[in-house]
DNA sequence: TGTGATCAG
């Protein structure tokens, strides 16, 4: 039975035959649900606009190593692309295919298994379709097709250098240029330039937009310096290496030829969408935005959902209040307008009215950030409303600081915003700002790997043997300046020696799922002269999940958290409340949920601490087998556990008391205010850590504890 | 006395 399945079959000059067997009945009767439900999807992927591009594109990849392909939404890509190859001669191994987002990959693996047939994951000994992501590895010993997010498929690179198990990587969605997509591509490239696979190795990449030159252009010029060197003894959290890791033989490089890169186009499927632009540019778009969405809603007939695309969650809230106000006026006749906002921050359930069939002779109009234009889908949608703006985060070298700010969105962003409109049913676009504005715009949003903090991506290039990151492979090179703040980072934590090599400690730091700075803390922590490693963990958990602290907006809602939550609040600082808070969570056995609203913290939150709690513990595991439980109100281990964040932060995120009573950095003698969400607000210490820096209305210190000047020369003073 | 686009490990 195998053997008949169109995409397992190994001779692939039947293979178009069987595909399109039109006489299926027979089979169908006596076929379990998983062969009957395959043969009726096979109709709908014979329509997709690439299926009539197999061969080509099968044709294309036995003559070349490196596919570009460039598919809009509705092409047919994520889906078809892996089953074509499953049957050539070359693909033996395993084909990853690579999203940005958990819910893409388990999606795209849930839909392609069903085509084939196949059970999913690790369901049966027999399934060909997986998923691997953070918290949910669902693959089985048989998974010829894995579905996996960048960030696991850069682990599995630390992992196995050569990603032996795989005849094929598909790095899709590579026009979001996420700092991993980023790094993988490049990782990509010197492992086709190292000529270190056994066995030939086919990459994928495609993208929405038709950037398709600079793409090929990248893989096709070899390296002027191919980076093969590198320590990469083992120093494993794991400790469970077979493979060798990175390019760490010393021999020379072969030396490599100008690649030949095949690209090719697909087209995608949409309706068409009218654009509007303003003959003026406006001053306030809050309130264009609400003259339009009204226009909108009295003039153009039933159904069609309107999507708004605004920056933030306040202003989407602001707008809320005024659309509600001002629909509530509008004569009987004109149907209802229901209003959904829909950010990150908002609860899940809040998230999902957006899904539910709004009540009859009622339209819907979604507020969204930029949420709606990747990573949810709104269905309904016929009128895009567009603001032209975002938050977009900003790293500035000469502060060290990450920080968000609104700014004109690009062409391509535009673009997709525009798209949203035309999903179901042709629609309407409108802009609200000029078409002259548009044509200013920047064709492509800036890469995110020109925009942050480098630290992580410098890591994990060390970690791989790469020593000169300076001449990386990179498709848009980060400027040399930030490279080296990011270097100069990752010495004074530590995890590089002075030469610029990579020691045992940076290793470990790079294989745990977190940025330098908190991997460093962790690993101090279990170190025996503090052995405070279960301690240290609850508190880093809280700190890489969204703020466990509902947020309070109003003076009444500020005192009833106060109140709620006083036994959970330690006079030395945010670390210690934050242990208290995980620590009175996983004890409390019978309603979770339940005591997360009464102290008004957030249960998804605090879902996601446990989850990340479990993964740091199994994986520190060998770093320390039997960690000790320490009393929390013991002096003693709050001082250990200061410490170890104290090793993390080094001069970067302290500050002491000064005579005149402010606070100022160790290393700027910048001033700083403890922020009024922190359990320190108002107190005065000789000497603060904090986990964050922000500029607002003034310079804020974030996450604060209280620690002693004396401990520094501890901290600092042993290696 | 005040904040936050989004995603990933």
């Amino acid at each position: 039975m195998e053997n008949k399945s169109p995409n397992n079959a190994h001779d692939s000059k039947k293979r178009k035959r069987v595909d399109g067997a039109q006489n299926p009945r027979s089979q169908v009767q006596s076929q379990s649900p998983l062969a009957v439900k395959k043969q009726k999807l096979l109709q709908s992927r014979q329509n997709l606009p690439i299926w009539s591009r197999q061969r080509d594109i099968r044709n294309r990849l036995r003559e070349h190593d490196i596919l570009v392909l460039s598919g809009e939404t509705g092409s047919g890509k994520s889906t078809q692309l892996p089953q074509f190859l499953l049957a050539e001669s070359w693909c033996t191994g395993k084909i990853a295919v690579t999203q940005p987002r958990r819910v893409a990959a388990i999606s795209l693996a849930r839909r392609v298994a069903e085509e084939m047939g196949s059970p999913l994951g690790s369901s049966s000994p027999a399934s060909k379709v997986g998923y691997s992501v953070r918290f949910d590895d669902n693959t089985s010993p048989g998974t010829k097709i894995k579905y996996l997010t960048e960030g696991m498929l850069l682990q599995e690179m630390l992992r196995d250098g050569t990603l032996s198990q795989y005849s094929c990587v598909v790095v899709d969605e590579v026009h979001e240029r996420s700092v991993d997509v980023d790094l993988l591509l490049g990782f990509l490239k010197q492992l086709l330039e190292s000529g270190k696979r056994r066995k030939p190795l086919k990459i994928v990449v495609m993208s929405a937009t038709a950037d398709v030159e600079s793409l090929s252009e990248f893989f096709s010029t070899p390296m002027t310096k191919p980076e093969v060197s590198g320590d990469t003894s083992n120093g494993t959290v794991h400790g469970d290496d077979e493979e060798f890791n990175g390019f760490s033989d010393s021999e020379q490089p072969t030396p490599v030829e100008k690649k030949q890169v095949s690209t090719c186009r697909v087209e995608g499927r949409q309706y068409p969408v009218k654009l509007h632009y303003l003959d003026n540019p406006t001053e306030d778009v809050v309130d264009a935005a609400l003259q339009r969405i009204l226009h909108l809603h009295c003039k153009e007939p039933m159904p069609g959902d309107i999507l708004v695309f605004m920056t933030g969650q306040e202003i989407i809230q602001g707008l809320q209040k005024l659309v509600e106000e001002l629909a509530g006026n509008l004569p009987s006749e004109y149907p209802r307008l229901l209003v959904l906002p829909l950010f990150a921050a908002l609860p899940q359930a809040a998230q999902q009215r957006i899904f539910e069939r709004a009540p009859p002779n009622t339209r819907k109009v979604i507020l969204s950030t930029n949420i709606a234009e990747t990573s949810v889908t709104v269905p309904g949608v016929r009128y895009v409303v567009d603001t032209g703006k975002a938050k977009i985060k900003q790293y500035r070298n000469r502060l060290g600081l990450e920080s968000l700010l609104v700014k004109p969105i690009s062409k391509s962003s535009a673009d997709q915003r525009k798209g949203r409109a035309g999903r179901e049913a042709a629609g309407q676009c409108f802009r609200l700002y000029t078409q002259q504005s548009y044509g200013e715009l920047e064709k492509d949003t800036k890469p995110e790997i020109l925009r942050c903090d480098l630290s992580n991506a410098v890591l994990k290039m060390k970690a791989r043997g790469v020593e000169d990151v300076l001449s990386f492979p990179f498709l848009t090179p980060p400027n040399r300046e930030a490279m080296e703040k990011a270097l100069l980072q990752l010495l004074l934590l530590g995890t590089l020696n002075e030469d610029g090599k990579i020691n045992d400690i940076g290793r470990k730091v790079a294989r745990l799922p977190l940025t330098p700075t908190l991997g460093r803390i962790v690993l101090e922590a279990a170190r025996p002269e503090r052995d405070c490693l279960l301690e240290v963990i609850d508190i880093i958990a809280c700190l890489s999940v969204e703020n466990i602290f509902q947020p309070t907006d109003t003076e009444e809602a500020r005192e009833k958290a106060l109140e709620a939550r006083s036994q959970l609040h330690r006079r030395q600082g945010d670390h210690l409340t934050l242990l208290a808070a995980v620590q009175a969570y996983a004890s409390e056995t019978s309603d979770r949920k339940r005591w997360a609203t009464d102290h008004l913290i957030s249960h998804r939150a605090m879902q996601n601490v446990m989850n990340v709690r479990k993964q740091l513990i199994a994986q520190c595991k060998p770093l320390s087998p039997n960690p000790t439980i320490r009393s929390t109100t013991d002096e003693a281990t709050q001082e250990n556990i200061l410490k170890c964040f104290l090793k993390g932060y080094h001069s970067n995120n302290i500050a002491r008391l000064c005579p005149d009573k402010t606070y100022k950095t160790f290393a700027g003698n910048q001033t700083v205010a403890i922020h009024p969400s922190s359990v320190l607000f108002g107190r005065k210490v000789e000497a603060v850590i904090y986990n964050e820096f922000v500029f607002t209305t003034k310079a804020y210190a974030r996450g604060v504890s209280a620690i002693q000047l004396k401990w520094l020369e501890d901290v600092w003073g042993s290696s």
